[in-house]
DNA sequence: AACCGAAGCAACCGCCCACGA
DNA sequence: ATCGTGGGCGGTTGCTTCGGT
């Protein structure tokens, strides 16, 4: 339908920041009043050449007298981050949670302080799951660690802890090399990312901590996608994956397992404790736990198993190709290839 | 000391909705 | 039922401040 501007364009009202003098105005007429009364009328009535709409703005949002000032404690972080997860954009809602905050205050606070925190640690502001643009690499279900299983025949057995481990190493090499093939420093410590990304669920776990005003139910959301167990040496990895990445490795890292010093954002912002930087997190491993033996006894389920691990259990992905300059195209061709593991269906079969 | 870019924040803009005539 | 108005809201702008060179 449309709606005349609330104030005339013409009549040359005041724009701009507010002098004390229109504040003082503003303020004794509503005290005066005992309230605004009609937005409208009030700057006729207060004697302010402003729209009334300025006039409400610039009362609710600075000169009411509740109005609490100065920085946000980390419980109100806490809290606006929680609660943008749930209402989204809502900041007038938003706004009845924090007595004394206005919903500009909060909106400003969250653009300009919440959200990049956010995003520096990896969390997508809007969603508040693990930042999209980093899906294709949070979407991996575990890939490597079912691929290999996937090739074990029924009622063989396989050193189940191993083969995690293995597939986290090549993971882990993995998501280094497709970032920086992008040319992406990575936004997130990549241990993190891959404690995000691994579906594993076995001991070995290490679970980081929220950084101090970090929402914890975000936080846990994130680690509910069960963490990184440790990262063994490439060195261990089976010569077939080896090789796969090896060009990509070499060229990138100067060598499997060097430090990715000084790239990307500080994984500090991620609250690790322990191994709290890249290059910590590129230290070799703890000392592993004794590693438990599985046999896939066919019906869809792992049982315990002392028998010697039937083969490599990354025997079979020598079809994944990845050129020695890794591309986008090559990733593609392994996601494709490894499409159909994205399908719960298929994911709980190995499971 | 001067300049410049980034960050922070107050204020504005325009759309939407509720409500009353 | 329709339309105009008031008020609220979220997005955006642009000024100010700050920090680095």
């Amino acid at each position: 339908m449309g709606r005349s501007p609330c104030c005339d364009q013409d009549a040359g009202v005041k724009k701009g920041p507010w002098t004390p003098e229109e504040d003082k105005l503003l303020v004794d007429y509503i005290k005066d009043s005992k309230g605004h009364g009609s937005w409208r009328r009030l700057p006729k009535l207060a004697g302010l050449n402003r729209c009334g709409k300025s006039c409400r703005l610039r009362w609710t949002n600075y000169l009411r007298p509740d109005i609490k000032r100065g920085r946000f404690t980390d419980e109100e972080e806490k809290l606006i981050i929680h609660l943008h997860s749930i209402l989204g954009n809502k900041w007038s809602s938003i706004a009845t949670k924090l007595p004394g905050r206005t919903d500009n205050e909060i909106k400003n606070y969250w653009n300009t302080h919440l959200r990049k925190k956010l995003l520096s640690m990896g969390i997508d502001p809007v969603t508040h799951r693990p930042r999209t643009d980093l899906s294709l690499l949070a979407g991996i279900p575990n890939l490597l660690t079912a691929a290999a299983a996937a090739q074990q025949p029924p009622n063989t057995c396989w050193d189940i802890n191993a083969l995690r481990l293995q597939a986290d190493a090549a993971k882990y090499q993995l998501l280094q090399g497709l970032l920086r093939a992008l040319s992406a420093p990575p936004a997130v410590d990549l241990m993190a990312l891959l404690a995000a990304t691994n579906n594993n669920g076995g001991g070995l776990v290490t679970q980081p901590q929220p950084a101090a005003g970090v929402d914890h139910q975000q936080y846990d959301g994130l680690l509910n996608l069960p963490a990184l167990t440790s990262v063994p040496p490439a060195t261990t990895l089976p010569a077939a994956m080896s090789s796969s990445f090896s060009g990509l490795l070499s060229s990138s890292f100067g060598g499997a397992g060097s430090a990715l010093a000084g790239d990307g954002l500080s994984s500090t912002d991620l609250g690790h404790s322990g191994s709290s930087n890249m290059t910590a997190a590129m230290a070799p491993p703890p000392p592993l736990v004794v590693a438990a033996k599985e046999c896939n006894n066919g019906g869809g389920t792992s049982t315990p198993c002392d028998d010697t691990p039937a083969s490599s259990p990354f025997e079979g992905l020598e079809n994944i190709n990845l050129d020695d300059e890794f591309n986008s195209d090559s990733w593609k061709d392994l996601l494709e290839q490894m499409s159909w593991l994205n399908n719960p269906n298929d994911q709980q079969q190995l499971m």
